[in-house]
RNA sequence: GGCGGCAUAGCCAAGUGGUAAGGCCGUGGUCUGCAAAACCGCUAUCCCCAGUUCGAAUCUGGGUGCCGCCUCCA
């Protein structure tokens, strides 16, 4: 069965062909390690997640390469043209490379938690120096750069295809409406390759063009050609990457090589949080730990996901993002009552899921697939075959499924006692109180009994009945 | 000003010409001493107007609303 994608080149869904038939070159844009890792950027790394776990699971032998931005290159946020690396290694007096280190650790463990699969391959920025260096110099070799007293500048005007990958609108587009406009640059889309005179920038390397450091397009060329070579299969981002770091990586690359850089882009849309952007500022940045503060584990947020189009802007909410864990929660405690799983999957189950997964990643119908397996009367063996095959792509650890809600327990737990310190006490008083009850129940004492489930209601917990005894239940 | 996206039930959403997937919530029932859990059932005509068509959520035109981008950003 053939996977179709939506190529933001052609914006047109496409059959996916690859250059090769051994493997599928994949580059994803990673993070600058800069600060902590939020819901959006795990938005955007579970779909490169799913595109790649699709793409396996259809049989293909993938390199996947992942960089990490660990040079500064960004203005702050309040665009003073600051490094906003070297200002949080100011902030929290640290060097950049100690900001860059921890923040990159702590998105690697997110993505774990979010059961994201890692990269073959991880670079860094800084370690790629000189992989930028000769490809800025090949540039320069070919024509297309002039330097300014910035440094060494990529001339857009020479690359007439510049414009048509975000289909840009040059002539009409308002140069200069956020950023101040350069005067030394012959056009004001051109961009720098490589930045020198820049005394204060804590990062430098040498160059024949003098000390400085990279723009940050050319990592990304860079890196990728050196792993994956000159044309890649895929490319992967989010949204926002089109109309600048994507054109510009296409610029340069093609530029320097004369062949075509990428055959399929593909990008995730935005995260908002109720309908708006997600911004520090507005105090809407969620991370996974705001998450599990609110009794929310890892997964839940990845099947959230899996609930829409990744082309499509995803609206976060609390509710939308409960649901979802009341969902996962159902889905987990349906395969603990699975037995263990057959040699054999129920072909047609599989067939739906799959013209799902290959039709642009529609995770959506293919989780609708989920549903209706569980619903439906087939064997159980196979059924759990089937689930667990499809978890394949899903990543929702259902083999696990025991383990996981034990560490949602556990997660609330926590939580309650973190947020009263007398919990534990509270809570033993409860399990007293249930052993009571269960010996007036035994004599049908019922009144009795439901008064003292009114009294464990007041120590804050619900009480469950069930064959292998009472449960009890925070509120 | 230019460019792009979105609009489907209370919420999250799938669906691109043939009479609306799925999940959550709600609700009715079975079960249970009661309750909970579990299971079974129910719950929308698709932002507005006009048009094309035998037939439109799905195509065309015009509105309205929301979001994003225009060299920080996943």
């Amino acid at each position: 069965m053939p996977i179709k994608l939506f190529n933001t080149a052609s914006r047109k869904v496409e059959t996916f062909q690859p250059l090769n038939k051994k493997y599928v070159s994949m580059y994803s844009c990673g993070i600058t390690a800069y600060y902590y890792t939020h819901i959006g950027h795990l938005y955007t790394y579970t779909t490169s997640d799913l595109l790649r776990r699709v793409l396996e699971y259809a049989g293909y032998d993938i390199r996947h390469v992942m960089n990490v931005t660990d040079v500064g290159h960004m203005t702050s946020d309040a665009d003073e043209g600051e490094d906003k690396l070297i200002v949080g290694a100011k902030k929290e007096n640290k060097t950049p490379a100690e900001i860059a280190r921890f923040y990159e650790k702590c998105f690697w463990e997110e993505t774990v938690k979010m059961n994201i699969l890692k990269p073959n391959t991880i670079c860094r920025a800084t370690e790629h120096i000189s992989d930028m260096l000769h490809l800025i110099e090949q540039l320069e070799k070919n024509g297309y750069t002039y330097k300014t007293s910035v440094g060494v500048i990529f001339d857009t005007s020479k690359f007439a295809a510049y414009p048509n990958f975000a289909k840009l609108n040059l002539a009409k587009q308002e140069a200069g409406a956020r950023v101040k406009i350069d005067k030394e640059r012959k056009n004001p889309w051109d961009f720098a390759l490589w930045v020198t005179n820049q005394p204060n920038h804590l990062m430098q390397w040498d160059s024949k063009w003098g000390k400085g450091f990279p723009g940050w397009h050319i990592e990304c060329s860079a890196m990728s050609m050196r792993y994956l070579g000159e044309t890649l299969d895929i490319h992967t981002g989010g949204i926002d990457h089109i109309p600048v770091h994507h054109t510009n990586e296409i610029a340069q690359s093609e530029c320097a090589t004369g062949k075509k850089f990428v055959n399929y882009w593909t990008h995730t849309a935005f995260l908002n949080v109720n309908n708006t952007k997600m911004s520090k500022s507005l105090g809407n940045l969620y991370t996974l730990q705001d998450l599990a503060g609110k009794d929310f584990v890892p997964l839940a947020l990845r099947y959230f996901f899996l609930g829409t189009s990744y082309r499509k802007p995803i609206n976060f909410t609390w509710e939308a993002l409960n649901a979802a864990q009341t969902a996962l929660v159902k889905l987990w405690k349906h395969c603990l009552e699975l037995p263990a799983p057959a040699c054999e999957v129920l072909a047609p189950y599989i067939k739906n899921f799959e013209e799902a997964i290959y039709d642009d990643l529609n995770m959506a119908k293919a989780l609708a697939v989920v549903w209706k397996l569980l619903e439906s009367k087939e064997d159980a063996s196979k059924k759990a075959a089937t689930l667990f095959h499809m978890d394949k792509v899903f990543g929702l650890d259902l083999a696990n499924a025991r383990t996981q809600l034990s560490n949602l327990e556990n997660l609330k737990k926590e939580n309650l006692i973190s947020k009263d310190k007398k919990y534990l006490e509270k809570e033993f008083k409860a399990l007293k109180l249930i052993e009571h009850r269960y010996l007036l129940k035994q004599q049908k004492k019922y009144q009795e009994a439901d008064a003292i489930r009114d009294q464990i209601k007041k120590l804050g917990f619900s009480i469950e009945d069930s064959k292998d005894g009472t449960i009890l239940k925070p509120i």
